[in-house]
DNA sequence: AAGCGAACCTGGCTGC
DNA sequence: TGCAGCCAGGTTCGCT
């Protein structure tokens, strides 16, 4: 699934064709994703106009003038297409890539300026929700979200404070939208390479015992900030299912250091490594056993 | 309490 | 060609 800069890509892509687009027609078409729908789901946004399309951590936030929140996650495969409505040239396109009449094609918004927003999602491991939009941050969904990576909380500092005398590995508490929200599988391995940190050292080894950040924790928060950015600026990575609101692809995957890289030599100039992938609570984890070693 | 495996669901790829 | 098996960008639940 997306990834923090796959979610800011979609985000950025459905900006432009929903802020100040009224939501005319609301076609849900199954009774639940990942959740059930929220009760008058289609009821309770038309008509509303889109105020502000926001992103936390891996959330897209829609701002409504019917003073509800629409939130959407994406899971694992969830995409959104825009495109124009009737026939539109893209929609055809698309549908022609998919095989199909919008197989898993599970919610289509009709726009007042005529584009049509389509959410698609093969495994529906994704979601939407209406909540209140004056207590965003305390909606169910929000109100246990870590520190936003991209903004200007997160550095050395935060990463100690945060990882202090956990023994989890850090490939884990990486990965706990609790702490930091946004990474995924991708990003914590490359974060990590790039900081030069074993993915099994303990968390809290960031922390020196007075609980100032070492050089690692400085290094890490540096790295992740800076993997993250470049992906948001290439548009996110493409595997399997992502795709630009147009139906790009990202660009970011031919720039994996690591992520199912298993077998390639170490990119580090000078490192006679080899890329290593095993796996951790369940999830691959690809690393330099040689210049990630704690 | 932490940490692991399984579960949710579908599709794509590999290998026999 | 067919089919079984494995894997997947996320998150949550339940059992040690």
């Amino acid at each position: 699934m997306p990834e923090l800069p796959e979610v800011e890509t979609v985000r950025r892509g459905l900006e432009p064709a929903m802020v100040g687009a009224r939501l005319m027609r609301v076609e849900q078409r199954r009774a639940a994703l990942r959740f059930p729908f929220p009760d008058r789901f289609a009821e309770r946004l038309t008509g509303a106009e889109v105020t502000a399309l926001a992103r936390r951590a891996k959330y897209l936030v829609a701002h409504l003038t019917s003073g509800e929140a629409l939130i959407m996650h994406l899971g694992m495969t969830g995409r959104f297409l825009v495109s124009a409505g009737g026939r539109g040239e893209v929609l055809g396109q698309y549908h022609h890539e998919h095989g199909g009449e919008g197989a898993h094609d599970h919610v289509v918004f009709h726009l007042s300026n005529g584009t049509l927003v389509t959410y698609n999602d093969a495994r529906r491991f994704g979601f939407m929700d209406l909540v209140p939009g004056d207590a965003l941050d305390a909606c169910r969904h929000l109100s246990g979200v870590g520190l936003e990576p991209l903004g200007p909380d997160l550095d050395g500092a935060a990463v100690a404070r945060l990882f202090r005398a956990k023994r989890t590995p850090l490939k884990a508490a990486l990965l706990d939208q609790r702490l930091v929200a946004g990474l995924g599988n991708i990003y914590v391995c490359e974060a990590l390479f790039r900081a030069g940190l074993s993915p099994e050292a303990p968390a809290g080894s960031l922390a020196e015992a007075d609980g100032r950040p070492t050089p690692a924790a400085h290094r890490l928060a540096a790295e992740i900030r800076a993997v993250l950015e470049e992906a948001v600026a290439a548009g996110g990575s493409t595997l399997r299912d992502h795709r630009q609101t147009d139906g790009a692809a990202g660009a970011f995957q031919h720039r994996f250091r690591v992520y199912d890289r298993a077998g390639e030599p170490c990119p580090n100039p000078g490192c006679e490594g080899t890329i290593a992938r095993f796996v951790q609570a369940g999830r691959s984890t690809f690393h330099c056993p040689v210049c990630q070693e704690a």
